[in-house]
DNA sequence: AATGCGGGGTA
DNA sequence: TACCCAGCATT
């Protein structure tokens, strides 16, 4: 009693994060959103019903901070190419690099093909079931595991991704965006609202409602069928004086890894587009570290038998590749590929 | 809890 | 320019 009592009156503090909400309001939110979504969806590839987990793993590594929009197109290259763990467990590093184009973070690459060989070599082949063991995999994270869980294998879990979160924190809290990053709090308060049946509708259908209705910016509160019960609708749609705090681009070694990297993708491709497979390893970009490793650009320079002439320029001394990287900085890296492949002697 | 990590689309 | 995007790993 005491227990019970204690937690309730601490959710239902009008200032507490995650307020207390009505059972009314949460049979009305589960049943608005997975109507909304049967109508809404987008047709994404993934979401067939013959997708295999492996594809739904793929997809959501690929959608980790990248939108959908785009992930679409890779991902279709990517599970004709490599449509099983093994196949991608046995591919050449710098292909899969290759092929992961212009995604971002490439390191989600790397991860993703870790992943494939460890569910190849130690996993008989099969993505895991549960979101314990998904989450001892490389790059899959709480959100991952409950994704592939909940998507993949149909059970009941909390996905709880940026979209999610603002809008079950719009509607209850009435406030505008989510804290940086969610909690263990935050998790079990967005768990009332995953019903026991159509979990994964509710699941997904509130992840697509965030893409498309209740999005960051403009979004459509005219039409949204949540807006009579909204509760930063009713407070007037505030917007929280905290701004998040942007990353640096031009300038920084991440510009400089993504313009070298640039320069080692068009080595490995002929005039056909295919891979040849080159000499110079592409992986040496794509470490965790924030520093361009000097070691790297020597062992880089020890590389050549490349196709472009400009990267046979720089695999010739490492001296050169050091005045380019200097040349780059004081240019302010404006003009990335440009710069990489035309920059004067 | 803070920080680093890519790259492109959009207001 | 700044913000945002189906986050994760490290410190």
């Amino acid at each position: 009693m005491t227990h019970r009592a204690s937690a309730e009156s601490r959710s239902s503090r009008p200032d507490s994060p995650f307020p207390a909400v009505a059972n009314t309001d949460i049979h009305r939110v589960r049943e608005t959103i997975i109507t909304w979504f049967e109508s809404a969806a987008r047709p994404l590839p993934w979401r067939d019903a013959d997708t295999t987990a492996w594809a739904v793993l793929v997809s959501e590594i690929m959608s980790q901070q990248t939108p959908v929009s785009r992930v679409e197109p890779r991902w279709r290259e990517w599970m004709q190419k490599w449509p099983t763990p093994a196949d991608l467990a046995q591919a050449p590093t710098a292909e899969v690099l290759h092929r992961w184009d212009r995604l971002g973070y490439p390191r989600r690459a790397l991860r993703l093909q870790e992943a494939a060989r460890v569910i190849t070599e130690e996993l008989d082949g099969h993505v895991p079931q549960t979101a314990k063991e998904l989450e001892r995999l490389p790059g899959i994270g709480s959100y991952t595991a409950a994704a592939v869980t909940s998507f993949a294998h149909g059970e009941r879990t909390t996905v709880l991704d940026t979209n999610v979160r603002r809008v079950l924190i719009r509607l209850f809290a009435g406030r505008d965006r989510p804290s940086p990053s969610p909690g263990r709090a935050e998790t079990e308060w967005a768990g009332q609202f995953v019903p026991e049946t159509e979990h994964k509708q509710w699941n997904a259908g509130v992840m697509e409602f965030g893409a498309l209705v209740c999005t960051a910016r403009n979004p459509q509160c005219e039409t949204c069928p949540l807006n009579d019960i909204c509760a930063w609708q009713k407070a007037g749609r505030p917007t929280s004086a905290v701004k998040p705090k942007t990353q640096k681009w031009a300038g920084t070694d991440r510009q400089l890894r993504g313009a070298i990297m640039d320069v080692l993708k068009s080595a490995h491709e002929n005039a056909d587009g295919a891979h040849t497979g080159g000499s110079v390893p592409i992986d040496l970009f794509t470490t965790t570290t924030a520093k361009i490793d000097p070691d790297m650009l020597d062992e880089l320079s020890g590389h050549t038998a490349t196709k472009l002439d400009r990267v046979r320029d720089l695999s010739a001394d490492s001296q050169r590749i050091t005045r380019l990287i200097d040349d780059l900085v004081s240019d302010g890296l404006a003009a990335r590929t440009k710069n990489v492949l035309q920059l004067p002697s």
